[in-house]
DNA sequence: CTTTTTTGCACAATCGATGGTGCAATTAAT
DNA sequence: ATTAATTGCACCATCGATTGTGCAAAAAAG
């Protein structure tokens, strides 16, 4: 009887079933058919046999045909980090809930890499491309551009086309002033202790950084050049450059910036070499917010990002259509020190 | 003359550009042009328009014809979360290898979506299908084996075909047999002194909590039910119960086992509510890994569990083709207290 | 009972690639 | 110089949907 469900049925096989042809067919399934004036009991006996058959479209061929995909991309940096898997996870649901299929894939920070990947997808006909943390958003452009490909710049901006990204700079100083305000029990932070590690030569670097500068040399009256250490966005960097300073110093520094969570690590990974009293007191600001991070031993201020505000605003523009490329800031979130925040997964019910 | 790179080029562009036809050119471009025995010349020829006009396949059409897509899925329960992160970024590095291209999703644990989501990927032709810590990896299956789509279990087992999981059981063991030996130089466990909290009723919290309360058992002589609080996979109800214990006893337990680092966060919450001294001196044991959680200002043992030992396994497996279902354990690693270990993203080279 | 309008659907081209088959031109064998 | 074998490629059906167009039957208008 049943075709043993080797074979998924087509429109063609609904065809044969009903004894309509398979446009009507198509147009039954796929929603015009009011639009083709097909009668409704015709559309029900279709939709009948559709689900006792249990077809279901193919959408490569849906996809040639329309060359649209129903495909929505994400391309991320890294996934192993929680500032942009909680974006993997905002992304989804928007996408979801907007009856498309996310994609999201990873470019290893690799210009190369970040171009060849969205080639890949434009194969697949995907409809819109989201560019988060790209290293070179400007040749994603080029190749989103070629092939008329909407596309939106998150975390890092472009110059072609639209950027939400967060307030780097904003969030700079608020972490820097938080982080100068933490020490002021004890005696008076001088500009040689506060240090910057992480960050590469990057747009939300540089803002930060420069957030970071203005505010110190303003709050703590100078600001030497050797206190900012960038250290590019690996957690093994990031470590050397703190065993430089304690082989050199003796101690680390009394407080300092990180700039991303990736570098944190690299900091952890100095910890884990070294007993406790080395850092018993030092104070640590972190431009991303982890839960775990929050809770270390010794203070840490942490930026949140505002993902889901970033998620949508992109959204809203890739939805509004072609205008030229503006730059959007979404501001972030201080999260003093012991602080565990709600994050995505906690949209999600827990059914048992 | 180039036609403003509107439209992608097509072999049927290159056909008429190269004077040859559009088979020759498919050919041509797809590899098997030896076999369909093109002169070398030809080739070139064709592979230098293609080139010059930047060509590039069109995947849905060739998906289409040839039934298969070059996509291989990855179905994550969620995507914020370091141990499912890092599978997605270890997946990603061994499905580039093969050239193919990965797509991750995740279904947010939920049986209904992680279906729906599986007849999506069909309707595009995937490859292969990783299924990691589905809810209801045998709904799953049904949906693949009636698509004919080979497809692998990780991290939660299906009855119905291959399962490569962690050894939940050993490990179980080996975090509470380091939890109770962490406390030996205090005053003596009891066996109310060491709890477990988090997990459902799935195999993996299963097999954990077995080893727990036999190592219980065994090492402090008993095991009482009330010590084991399976709270679901959600930070607010791993909070709550860490409240509920709190307001009867006005501590926390001497000791814990903590099922998932989704769960940890639900201790984190509490910790943000209440002040240091609460949690001075407990223990504290995790199934799972996260660097930042190593580092907190109690010994926190965690598990590693192998995800490059899981996905390697995986691959081997499905390469392998059809066979009756087993269960493939992989042994988890104890991390000690204040251990950053390298993961994924160390692959990575950080260029700038 | 015509003529017009509306309803309901079938036909066929198309999206871009793949792969089986067949045939002319060239080369080798006899 | 024939015949046989090989080379090099073109032709065409096909994958499963979408969509513009056309036309017969039914209904409405005159």
């Amino acid at each position: 009887m049943r075709q043993e469900s080797k074979k998924k049925a087509t429109i063609y096989d609904l065809s044969v079933l009903s004894g309509c042809s398979a446009s009507t067919v198509s147009a039954v399934l796929n929603g015009t058919w009011q639009k083709r004036r097909i009668k409704e009991s015709t559309a029900e006996l279709i939709r009948s046999l559709a689900e006792k058959h249990q077809y279901t479209a193919n959408l490569q061929a849906r996809g040639l045909r329309s060359s649209r995909s129903g495909l929505v991309g994400l391309l991320l940096p890294v996934h192993d980090n929680r500032y942009f898997s909680s974006m993997a996870q905002t992304f989804e649901a928007h996408v979801r809930a907007r009856g498309q299929c996310p994609i999201v894939v990873s470019a290893c920070r690799d210009p190369q890499e970040e171009r060849q990947t969205v080639e890949t997808l434009i194969s697949y006909s995907i409809d819109e491309l989201f560019v988060a943390g790209a290293t070179d958003p400007d040749g994603v452009h080029a190749v989103c551009e070629a092939a008329g490909l909407k596309h939106i710049n998150i975390d890092l901006p472009g110059t072609k086309t639209h950027s939400v990204i967060s307030d780097n700079y904003e969030g700079g100083r608020l972490l820097t002033k938080a982080i100068i305000r933490h020490c002021e029990g004890d005696r008076p932070l001088q500009p040689e202790d506060l240090y910057l590690f992480g960050g590469r030569n990057d747009h939300a670097s540089r803002e930060r950084i420069r957030g970071f500068r203005e505010v110190k040399r303003a709050m703590l009256g100078a600001d030497p050049d050797e206190c900012i250490q960038p250290t590019g966005y690996s957690p093994a960097m990031t470590q050397k450059a703190f065993e430089t300073f304690y082989a050199r110093e003796g101690r680390l520094p009394r407080a300092f910036f990180i700039n991303s969570s990736i570098n944190f690590e690299g900091l952890l990974r100095f910890l884990g070499q070294h007993p406790h009293e080395t850092f018993a007191d030092i104070v640590v600001g972190c431009y991303d917010y982890d839960p775990f991070g929050s809770f270390l031993p010794f203070p840490v201020i942490m930026i949140r990002q505002d993902v889901d505000g970033m998620i949508s605003k992109a959204f809203e523009i890739v939805d509004q259509g072609r205008s030229p490329p503006e730059l959007h800031l979404i501001q972030p979130e201080l999260v003093p020190p012991r602080t565990a925040l709600m994050g995505p997964l906690d949209a999600l019910k827990d059914i048992d």
